[in-house]
DNA sequence: TGACATTTGTCCTAATTAGGATTATATTAC
DNA sequence: GTAATATAATCCTAATTAGGACAAATGTCA
């Protein structure tokens, strides 16, 4: 994280002004999710897969931006809820296709858009939708910043999170 | 965290953008920091520390943003490694005063300078000074909305963060 | 002063986190 | 076609994360 004592230094100061939004809305937001009887993260799993047939763990770890090594063990205790299943994929013998189960399915149908309503209003109410144009552009900046766009062949792989 | 399918949203598509620039800053930083030896949550309390006679934990979670059941262990490993040291505070037996030892002093001196000339460049890269004024104003307002401030009387407590 | 609530820090638990090692499979280069 | 390399997913580890329970100390109020 970093902190306080930034606050003098022109481009630093944005450190914990970031930190400090990010935590509150992360805290805020998971301790919604948990009263649905999922954690964040295995929620970002089940949003993901939502209306997708399937998806890779190589796949799924680029959109959740979950590394490797959490992931084997949100999917298993996904798997073990019920609520997806991980199925060979056709090709390559290596990848595995994580899937939605009916269960899952229910669950993505009733947790989506009730996080989703729970979360708008407090967006709404900090910023306009021109405030939040603007802030995604920096935000994306920044991003960039921290993690260039790997310019060169499109990598599948673990590689566009690290490692 | 969230995804990838809020982005037609006029106020939701903000969150991936925030959350792949935080994640994207967080761990850039925290690589960075582990090559000197610590956690990113002990160069957090080595930083507060630094320039301070002692904190008490409930003055250290605030500023840190660690939650209390994290702080214990956090300062658990920095004692061990000989970094902080706790002391009793005079006037209310239930508090301790967490204190750099002289080895985390130096340690300090050495740290702080060296991570924000790492860090510096890549906000700089990114924004404007103007630009990061915008910005913080927006963080703030965002962090206001999901973890209003306790308008009466001041919480010295653990309730700054959460309970 | 006594009852009652609050605060302080620790302990405990389930889960996440990230990176490195590992095995199995694909892909590439020669 | 085989050797070298890269990729997929899992396993392993140390550490963080947050919340609830807890005991001790302090504060409040009648």
């Amino acid at each position: 994280m970093m902190l306080t004592d930034f606050k003098r230094d022109p481009y630093l100061r944005l450190l914990r002004p970031l930190v400090e939004a990010y935590l509150a809305f992360y805290r805020v937001s998971s301790r919604q999710i948990e009263f649905m009887g999922v954690t964040a993260s295995q929620f970002d799993v089940i949003v993901e897969l939502g209306d997708v047939d399937g998806m890779t763990c190589a796949e799924l770890s680029k959109e959740t931006l979950i590394t490797k090594g959490t992931l084997t063990g949100v999917l298993d205790r996904l798997e073990s809820k019920g609520i997806v299943q991980r199925q060979g994929v056709g090709g390559d013998r290596r990848a595995i296709l994580v899937c939605l189960t009916n269960e899952g399915q229910q669950l993505y149908k009733h947790v989506f858009p009730t996080h989703a309503d729970f979360l708008r209003p407090y967006f709404k109410n900090a910023l306009s939708q021109e405030e939040v144009r603007i802030m995604t552009k920096y935000l994306l900046r920044l991003r960039d910043s921290f993690e260039p766009v790997a310019s060169g062949k499109e990598k599948t792989s673990w590689n566009n999170i690290r490692d």
